[in-house]
DNA sequence: CCAGACGTTGTT
DNA sequence: GTCTGG
DNA sequence: CCAGACGTTGTT
DNA sequence: GTCTGG
């Protein structure tokens, strides 16, 4: 769950939003309708400025890596499997505890997709997919899901080139309202009141722990959508244009 | 001690 | 890097 | 998450 | 079937 997402919210509005000054974000960087593992996207973090690292930790906006690559992985392809942290073991496993326990980041998201095998069968004998788009019912109301993020070192790196990657994973948990009619599992989220502390490094484990939350049943709408968002090579507002849902074969072979 | 994993989702 | 399994 | 590759040698 | 890339 939570592996595609669009993230179309200039920077500007992002900075206000989450009270950011420090804006460290590529220009080039487009608006994303598909935002998809390996790619970058707009991060909230907090981090003491570089000057005066005992300092208060302040907060930025960067375009980091989704797919989480661990400091000691020997390459970044292990980042593509590690797109979500279940928030049950996040401060538990390897790969992720580190940076649970003081690298934590919002991932501002305008919503994300979910597939639903339908009852009609495509080539290769597999239910085809549904796709819908789960944003907040309100579109003024920021959504912010919880992340983690983590350096890496690429040893190969060639010079003069940064060989420092920041990846991040979004924290899923069980998914218990509407949106868990179409998956079990949905990502976490943290609410504007609980931004402050969650960013914090100084924030423990078990006080994170307490920060994030499931969105909050009824604040999430969700509508079908077209399958253009299946191939990521697709982007665009298009993406999110309701759809008719996909109909039985029957009803297809008729046309 | 060394070797090998280190992750999640969904589907059968 | 650190933990688990053998 | 889905799409697409999954391989090497030698030659242009 | 399974892994990698986006």
């Amino acid at each position: 769950m939570c592996g595609r997402y669009a993230s179309t919210r200039p920077v500007a509005d992002l900075a206000r939003a989450f009270d950011v000054r420090d804006d460290r974000t590529d220009p080039q960087l487009p608006a994303d309708y598909n935002m998809a593992p390996t790619k970058r996207a707009p991060v909230i973090i907090a981090q003491p400025p570089r000057e005066d690292r005992d300092a208060p930790a302040e907060r930025q906006v960067r375009n980091l890596t989704w797919g989480l690559v661990p400091s000691w992985a020997k390459d970044r392809a292990i980042g593509s499997r590690m797109i979500n942290a279940r928030a049950e073991t996040v401060a538990e496993k390897p790969s992720y505890r580190r940076a649970f326990s003081s690298r934590r980041a919002l991932v501002p998201v305008d919503g994300f997709y979910e597939w639903l095998p339908t009852e009609r069968i495509g080539k290769g004998g597999k239910p085809l997919k549904q796709p819908y788009f789960i944003h907040p019912a309100d579109p003024e109301e920021p959504l912010a899901l919880a992340g983690i993020f983590e350096y890496w070192h690429d040893d190969h790196a060639e010079d003069g080139t940064d060989p420092w990657l920041v990846t991040y994973a979004v924290i899923t948990t069980t998914a218990t309202d509407d949106v868990g009619r179409v998956h079990d599992r949905m990502p976490m989220a943290v609410t504007a009141e609980h931004w402050e502390a969650w960013l914090d490094p100084a924030t423990d484990a078990a006080t994170a722990q307490d920060l994030m939350a499931a969105p909050e049943l009824g604040s999430l709408d969700m509508y079908a959508i077209s399958t253009l968002v299946n191939n990521v090579r697709n982007n665009g507002p298009d993406l999110l244009k309701p759809a008719p849902e996909i109909t039985a074969e029957t009803d297809a072979e008729a046309t």
